[in-house]
DNA sequence: GATTAGCAGTCAGTCAAGTCGAGTGCTAAG
DNA sequence: CTTAGCACTCGACTTGACTGACTGCTAATC
């Protein structure tokens, strides 16, 4: 096991290359840290952290870098996840207080992290499963294509078009709509979709086909929801960094286009409560994410289901910060907002 | 004035520099070109093209690149925008053509044209001010906060958030509901808003303030509704071209995402029915792009007003291509979609 | 007058050689 | 376990020479 002046090493090595970007040698850490001991012991600890593959040489004589498994312990045990500055809470809490309504929060948020962290922020936008319905509205389109909106007490709008397989005419259509939102109005989503399912089989068989489209429409909107939606921002700080992605940055501005990646991502960090979870380098290569790590909390807003936030950065990143300003952001998303 | 021959060099140096990178020389021009006369001559000429500073050297001994002027005169006189070919039509027709509503279209779209043209795409939401009122909801948030829904019959919705300075029970908003849905339901947003007005000065005292507060909401997005918003694609792209901008990257990342500089930037460009409007290098550096150019042209989708659509590159870009591009699009929307 | 061949001059890019210095690993002594 | 000392490695930088792609100019030619 390795010594804990080693792993007081490692996070020296872990802090001064994240500033400077280059290899870190023994006598560079002695000079910057105090430790109580030469140059050759530091030698000495580094050959350990080698041995151990906390960290790399890039050629045979020179400084070292983390590996990704060297921030990965960096992250777990050797960083002190510091507080804010008062500051920055400060600029939290002007900066979001102001928000209206949902959408504007959810922008608000997104550039604030890419802000406090330098880095790509993304946020997902959250579910409103536990909303109820307020209003149902059909809106005919064409003979065939009726536009089913959804609308929740918690002010949500969802829209979705529904493909039918017969035309309907427009009086069908109203006589519907009534029944549809005597039916819902007022229940949860979820308790929506199931009063649903029981309409289709009680309705009589000439709109049997069209309301089934709707059902399973209005089911899936419930459901799905706008969890397959992000919200990005501070895409130039990806590309002040780009250097440090080793070429690999399109596939990280592809990921954040097709939003399918990182939302599958997102789905597998694990949402311990509010803890803030961190994937480092090669633990994303599986997602085309090469020298990428990636920093997100849960977080939930009153009346809506839970959701993450986070920020996409390259593996050389200030940790610490990174995952301060995120916890904090998270956190007051949950709280403050929560107890108002 | 420059000869006939002289704009023909000029033209294949565009060529060639594009697609080379590289500045191009005499000899390299009568190997790849059929001109019938020697290097020699082309050097006369390429004086020549000099003096009115249509081309230049980056030194003192190198082969020459366009200038600004030199791409505007290659774009306006002498580029030969040749039709998509087969391929790319049927790309067109099949992509688009099964679209459902306009979200997902103008998604295929953008993601289209990126495909087409290699660079990054920007379709502006196009508006509706020629739609009708549909429905019109009011959900109480807080007893001073309503969220205003605004359907229109083209299957549009549209919500803002009314802040009022008294608070208003439920009963009070479920009768506003009722007379305003009474008032203004069929009417075009244009219409509404002017009834609205009316309406206010009307109204009882009880309820002015409130009125108009909502009168005020639903005016001003009936006026502004989208024309604010952005669908945007191909970033990677924008990327791949960076060694092109040659360090303004940065600015064409925060313009795209700020949106505000690139909707005034349309708004700048001709609006002449459906031509391809171009904007070349230092013609936008009043925005914060250099070495960047955009090629948009308007189109129309029926029932929705005229707008936007194009592509974000660097200077050093195939025109020929990209204006092809764009201006198949915008017809296919225009035209095809507007006759189904 | 337009075109061409020929030639001197310019200058970025490249390559090899040489130097420098940061940093390591090892060994032996404290 | 720590430290000083030392030989060694190797990337980074500098220098200088060379090359080759151009141009611009001039004088001859069509």
């Amino acid at each position: 096991m390795v010594s804990e002046r080693s792993l007081a090493v490692l996070r020296a090595i872990v802090q001064d290359y994240v500033a400077s970007r280059e290899p870190v040698g023994s006598k560079t850490i002695v000079e910057r840290h105090a430790f109580g001991v030469s140059a050759a012991t530091i030698r000495n600890d580094m050959a350990l952290l080698e041995e151990e593959e906390l960290i790399a040489a890039p050629h045979t004589s020179s400084g070292r870098i983390p590996t990704d498994k060297g921030y990965r312990v960096f992250v777990d045990r050797l960083t002190d996840v510091r507080p804010l500055t008062a500051a920055q809470r400060h600029a939290i809490e002007t900066f979001l207080g102001e928000s209206s309504d949902l959408d504007e929060l959810l922008a608000r948020t997104v550039r604030l992290i890419a802000q406090l962290t330098k880095q790509l922020a993304v946020v997902q936008y959250p579910t409103f499963s536990s909303a109820r319905v307020r209003h149902v509205e059909l809106v005919s389109l064409a003979p065939t294509r009726v536009l089913c909106i959804l609308i929740a007490d918690s002010g949500q709008v969802e829209q979705r078009l529904a493909e039918l397989d017969h035309p309907v005419d427009d009086e069908t259509l109203a006589e519907l709509r009534i029944r549809l939102n005597d039916l819902v109005t007022g229940s949860t989503m979820i308790d929506a979709v199931a009063l649903l399912s029981g309409e289709i089989d009680a309705a009589d068989r000439r709109h049997a086909a069209l309301l089934h489209t709707l059902a399973a429409t209005l089911a899936e909107q419930a459901q799905v929801q706008r969890t397959d939606r992000l919200v990005v921002a501070g895409a130039a700080n990806l590309v002040r960094t780009e250097q440090d992605f080793a070429g690999s940055i399109l596939g990280v501005i592809e990921a954040i286009e097709e939003q399918v990646v990182l939302l599958k991502l997102f789905g597998e960090m694990a949402t311990d409560e509010h803890a803030v979870a961190v994937r480092i380098g090669r633990e994303n290569a599986a997602f085309g994410l090469g020298e990428t790590s990636i920093v997100s909390s849960a977080f939930e807003i009153p009346g809506r289901d839970i959701s993450r936030l986070g920020i996409v950065g390259p593996t050389r990143m200030d940790y610490s910060n990174s995952m301060a300003a995120v916890r904090a952001v998270a956190r007051y998303l949950s709280r403050t907002l929560g107890e108002s």
